[in-house]
DNA sequence: ATGTCACTATGGTAGTGA
């Protein structure tokens, strides 16, 4: 089975591009962040055509989380118990966690808060909503056998060597001691990212930003993983990053991110 | 050349988020 992750960057301005890669890459199950829409927008129809199902949250044009599965797609559920929510006046539970089980696998599809700037509320929430999943998320590995994949846009550079030139992010989100700990912390949980594993390199970039021409520069960043329990660890037989995916007009600024599993 | 893109609301351009 193979499983993949990609912050499509608004699924509506991205359905078709997704569905020629899905089929191209033979991929069962795709976890989406970044769709940009309402449940309503989402293009099911295109990925229904395809042969997949789709379990989508979107509140508005900003964050929104799906799962593409052509293995199943069962007992979805929205967010994760104690997901902070974020909001100066009203806070909400913003559309950036959502779980299924497919083909026996239980994935969730993760788009962590980007912090803005260490300063900013944004940060704190981010430090919060990365306590919170792993909180959850080691509940879910507790059971013998269970097998989890936390997948997504963790917007934490882990390493100094998973961005182009760690200065030109001094000061900034992404790359301070507490963001690097949270997301250190899944491994203290019992999770492996098993990204890493199969693809220990140094430049191995899932994202480059639109601006500068980052992308013919490689100015990127390692930012996309996928974090499995014990027993889902244990099938994992390789993963890869499709940097061709970020080439050509209409291209997200994230690349899939694949992992094969035995069986 | 601030070498971008996608969204919304508006009204033909400005603001927001990344």
């Amino acid at each position: 089975m193979r499983i993949a992750t990609w912050n499509i960057n608004s699924v509506r301005a991205r359905a078709d591009r997704a569905v020629a890669w899905l089929e191209r890459s033979g991929t069962d199950v795709l976890a989406l962040q970044e769709t940009k829409c309402t449940d309503a927008q989402f293009p099911h129809a295109v990925f229904e055509a395809a042969g997949y199902e789709v379990a989508h949250a979107g509140l508005n044009q900003w964050n929104g989380v799906a799962i593409v599965s052509r293995v199943g797609l069962e007992d979805v559920q929205v967010g994760f118990p104690e997901q902070p929510e974020f909001g100066a006046d009203t806070p909400v539970v913003e559309a950036r966690a959502i779980g299924a089980t497919c083909g026996g696998v239980r994935v969730w599809s993760l788009y962590v808060p980007h912090g803005r700037s260490p300063q900013d509320p944004h940060y704190a929430y981010k430090l919060r909503w990365l306590a919170a999943l792993r909180e959850a998320a080691q509940g879910w590995a507790q059971a013998d056998g269970a097998q989890v994949a936390l997948v997504g846009d963790w917007n934490v550079i882990p390493y100094d060597t998973d961005v182009w030139d760690v200065t030109a992010f001094e000061g900034g989100t992404h790359v301070t001691q507490p963001e690097r700990d949270a997301f250190f912390a899944f491994a203290d949980a019992g999770y492996t990212e098993v990204t890493r594993v199969h693809l220990p390199q140094e430049g191995k970039y899932t994202y480059w930003d639109y601006q500068q021409l980052c992308f013919p520069k490689n100015k990127g960043l390692r930012i996309d993983f996928a974090y499995t329990s014990p027993a889902l660890t244990a099938r994992v037989t390789g993963a890869s990053i499709d940097r061709d995916e970020r080439k050509g007009k209409g291209a997200s600024d994230h690349v899939p991110v694949v992992v094969d599993l035995e069986g």
